[in-house]
DNA sequence: TTGAAAGCGCTAACAT
DNA sequence: ATGTTAGCGCTTTCAA
């Protein structure tokens, strides 16, 4: 490998030209296969530009082209912690990286006003599409996001109106369909186990929903336990030992997610409680180990994966829309 | 919803000049903060900032801007569907959002030739560093990221050199450490649990050290299991029961990761196998459900986050250097 | 098919 | 303290 560059100086599409012995318009032509040029320019850049080691400056292209919007986009997602903000993540590069469209992230730990500054900071990127989750924003945010001039998508709750395109299911009719099954299984004295609403607007959400579809059974939720900090197994363990110790006669409990659940199921093997017989469990998202566990968790799916590469496919549309991928309620075993 | 602005036309910094009857420069000093200006230019400046929603295009700043490279950081990882990636980037976030440096990611799946592909894609941001997982690449990443005149940090693995900066922990190590625990416990007919090595090098080396250990004792591994696929609860489940299978005589395995083990707790809990009685079960990562198990999962915590974090760190710094963050064996109760 | 030249929106001298 | 100006590395008319 020869010695390093002068730092400072990068091969550019000059030098590319210069060694090819072309204009430099040639080369871009060349380079983006656009307009027409001769085999033999073509042949010529190819050779300079791997002679050289040329990587394109995206920074100047995307300045330079047309509507001066970078082949990025921006996304903002409120945490990395919770298997669902990857799995987004998943579907959108692997329907993105087919294009060569790379993501720009910003976490904005469930905090609206981090979700403007990053929302600001990816906009000053010139990203082609701004990704956002949930329909929550600060009205700051939504003005940058309709100044800004690209298309928006927000990604996973179809419950509410949207800035542009909206990929997701119906949070509160998760809820529902989660009460409905545990009350079409005869379980009465339900409960609910969750982490904090106020940070996580969706669990809110499908507890609504849930509890609406429980009033129209004619019942109400008889405890709910509400966890501070983030959702996890060893809070969910926690919390349904706090529950039990509380309200010792109850038969069902509503997890915010399924890491609360498991946690609820260790719970249950730990104290010896028989699942459902004694006690049911339900979660939400119907993640991996749901299915492996040696009673399968009931819980729903969510399209997660879906939902990203949907808003990834969005972005080349050209009118605003609301997409609702639905779920899928998962009997398992649990309850 | 109002009308979209006329999408060619965004604000831009001479927009806000005149707005604030001022000169260029002085608004790009006011944004800045950067050389002199009156309290009262920044101030008008402010207001037309305010008035105007301008959003800084940092295209155009960057390229105009020293040494052209852009305010942004060049992330390649494997995979986001393991959690150790996302807890990357969790470290890395966290530290660069403080400075208002966001990530762009590219995700791998594991295939040297895309991570190469990756690498010179995100190299065309003009990235103020790029940053690699593990230190197996192609030879073309390693001359891209030579070439590219940025800061490059591997991250995770220390088992081997480096092309520029690297942070991690040993996994020869964590493989030894946790055969000798095995050991030491008494365990003497011990198998190996995984998925597949080709694709994931650092449970390879993992794998090494772990065997070296064992025949430091005189000890060999009695079986091995490697499944196809990604590393799943689901995967460790049927893993563990095929091994099982063939060989009833086992006393403890050693998994790929916490997600396998998980998936092998599941198998014994269903064929009411004890443990680690019958069978003890080592894991890898230290995920947060191995805590809230009932008996707490024997595992290897990994300073994953840390290593995001001091990622981070290493950007600012001056000199190539090699951090091994160490790792923690966790005693737990299933080994 | 090709090259020359005018920007894209900003920063950084250099004047003033 | 502030304005003027020359680029940064590209893309894109426009002629040739």
């Amino acid at each position: 490998m020869d010695e390093f560059q002068p730092p400072g100086r990068l091969v550019t599409l000059t030098d590319v030209a210069r060694e090819a012995g072309v204009g430099e318009s040639t080369v871009s032509r060349v380079l983006r296969n656009h307009g027409s040029y001769s085999k033999r320019a073509g042949a010529r850049v190819a050779e300079a530009v791997a002679r050289l080691g040329y990587v394109p400056n995206r920074l100047a292209g995307s300045l330079a082209g047309q509507g001066a919007s970078a082949r990025l986009v921006g996304v903002v997602i409120p945490s990395l912690a919770n298997v669902v903000f990857p799995d987004l993540l998943r579907g959108l590069t692997s329907a993105l990286d087919a294009e060569g469209i790379p993501c720009v992230i910003g976490v904005s730990e469930y905090d609206p006003d981090r979700e403007e500054a990053l929302a600001a900071a990816l906009l000053s990127w010139r990203p082609a599409a701004l990704l956002l989750t949930g329909l929550e924003h600060n009205p700051g945010t939504v003005a940058l996001a309709r100044a800004g001039g690209v298309r928006v998508v927000e990604m996973i709750d179809t419950d509410g109106d949207g800035i542009d395109t909206v990929v997701g299911f119906s949070n509160r009719a998760v809820g529902a369909a989660s009460a409905r099954h545990l009350v079409a299984r005869g379980y009465r004295r339900i409960a609910y186990l969750g982490h904090d609403l106020r940070i996580d607007v969706r669990a809110g959400k499908r507890l609504a929903g849930f509890e609406e579809a429980l009033a129209e059974a004619g019942l109400a939720l008889q405890a709910q336990e509400i966890r501070s900090g983030p959702s996890s197994p060893a809070s969910g363990r926690a919390g349904l030992e706090a529950l039990l110790a509380r309200h010792p006669d109850l038969d069902a409990v509503y997890f915010s997610n399924d890491d609360m659940a498991l946690g609820g199921y260790f719970a249950c093997l730990a104290a010896g409680l028989a699942v459902p017989g004694r006690i049911a469990l339900f979660g939400f998202n119907g993640l991996d180990f749901a299915a492996a566990m040696p009673q399968p968790l009931s819980t729903v799916r969510t399209p997660r994966l879906e939902i990203g590469r949907r808003a990834a496919a969005c972005l080349t549309d050209q009118s605003p829309k609301k997409i609702d991928l639905g779920f899928e309620l998962i009997e398992g075993a649990t309850a």
